[in-house]
DNA sequence: TGTAAAATGTTGCAAATGCAACATATATTT
DNA sequence: AAATATATGTTGCATTTGCAACATTTTACA
């Protein structure tokens, strides 16, 4: 992944931080740190843990939005997430930086030689969140469960470079990510085992073919 | 829609262009325009006209990735659709800028002053991109496809800030956008309508509720 | 370690959806 | 204006999926 202080040397890094009053902060596990994201023109980055952003639906169904690990960003700068139901759980201890999206255009950081590298990388992570927005939108287009399935998994393996990999879901979770009922994803993966395309130990699972 | 030259004089928007070496092409109706884009790390820009991002389903089906409108960007820089059978269909007279990533973070550029103001402007293009991103997530993570057509109206009746509103596809199209059967959906439509939820005129639309 | 809570697995059944095969309407082309 | 292509509307039927209600297993924690 990305690293947003990628090629700038420690010295400047901290003079950067201190231009763009970065807020770090530490959140155990468990904890919906929507208070904290309820506001505008900010981004959020994962320094470290994992941060799901969770929708709840009138339905009572849950929909995992996205599942963010180090160094990904979110917030409502990049991308207002318009509904009023969400929650960010953190999965782990995770430590945030929040940066007001303000003091990124901030006529003061503009002159240092070092904000255009940073620009750089930030362009280059709103890039790679670009692509797994795709990765999402390619999964849910999908219209039976076991093409659902078997498109994540394609997603997971080639990531790992191998046909054997482990699933960073619990199944309820899987479920809710991949927007179908439980049980009847569960059903699905039987079959799947059944007609010999895949194996699953626990959250291993094995690709078949 | 956000402009990528905005806030740049035309006298530096023409240096920068140069600098950019951009590359910009006249489309006509209904072309494939896949041969340009099957390279890595550029972008391209709608200046004018209507682009849709197509994927062709081994099952048959066609899923719409994405509409493109004017000054709405993509390329595989930002977001690497990494499928085969992806293809870029022009829906009027079409121009669109192509732009290298190399050109984008090249040494010579980077002295101009309007440089960060181009970076800036960039910034905020693929944020609105991450938006449309997330609509279009919002709106498949639906599982019924009552919801998912109730999502869509809902969006296109917040943007246009009305109740009544234009479909910009064809049935057939919207279908695809939603990923569900074309009869299925006309059948929902139906009970909307039956329901009085909605008002349908040709693609005119209207909410009742 | 024992107990409660959470996750996983299973199944019958009803409802939603996809599919196929049409009819009709509208748009485009010559 | 006629002919063709494209879009829209309809319906029966098979399949898939969601839902509910469980049993069983695993995990968390008091």
């Amino acid at each position: 992944m990305q690293d947003l202080f990628e090629n700038i040397s420690s010295k400047n890094k901290e003079k950067l931080l201190k231009l763009l009053k970065v807020n770090t902060v530490l959140y155990t596990k468990n904890v919906n740190i929507l208070s904290n994201v309820n506001r505008d023109n900010f981004i959020g980055i994962v320094d470290e843990g994992c941060l799901q952003i969770v929708f709840n639906d009138y339905n009572g169904n849950s929909v995992i939005i996205e599942e963010l690990n180090e160094n990904e960003i979110f917030g409502n700068l990049i991308s207002s997430i318009n509904s009023d139901d969400i929650s960010c759980i953190t999965k782990s201890n995770t430590k945030i930086t929040y940066i007001d999206y303000d003091d990124i255009i901030n006529a003061d950081i503009v002159k240092n030689d070092f904000y255009i590298i940073f620009m750089q990388n930030l362009l280059k992570i709103l890039g790679s969140q670009l692509n797994s927005k795709n990765e999402r939108i390619e999964i849910l287009t999908k219209r039976s469960i076991r093409d659902k399935l078997l498109e994540y998994f394609k997603i997971l393996s080639q990531k790992k470079g191998s046909k054997i990999f482990t699933l960073p879901f619990t199944f309820i979770e899987l479920a809710n990510y991949l927007c179908v009922d439980r049980s009847a994803m569960t059903r699905e993966l039987k079959y799947l085992k059944n007609e010999g395309f895949i194996k699953i130990d626990g959250k291993r699972v094995s690709l078949l073919y």
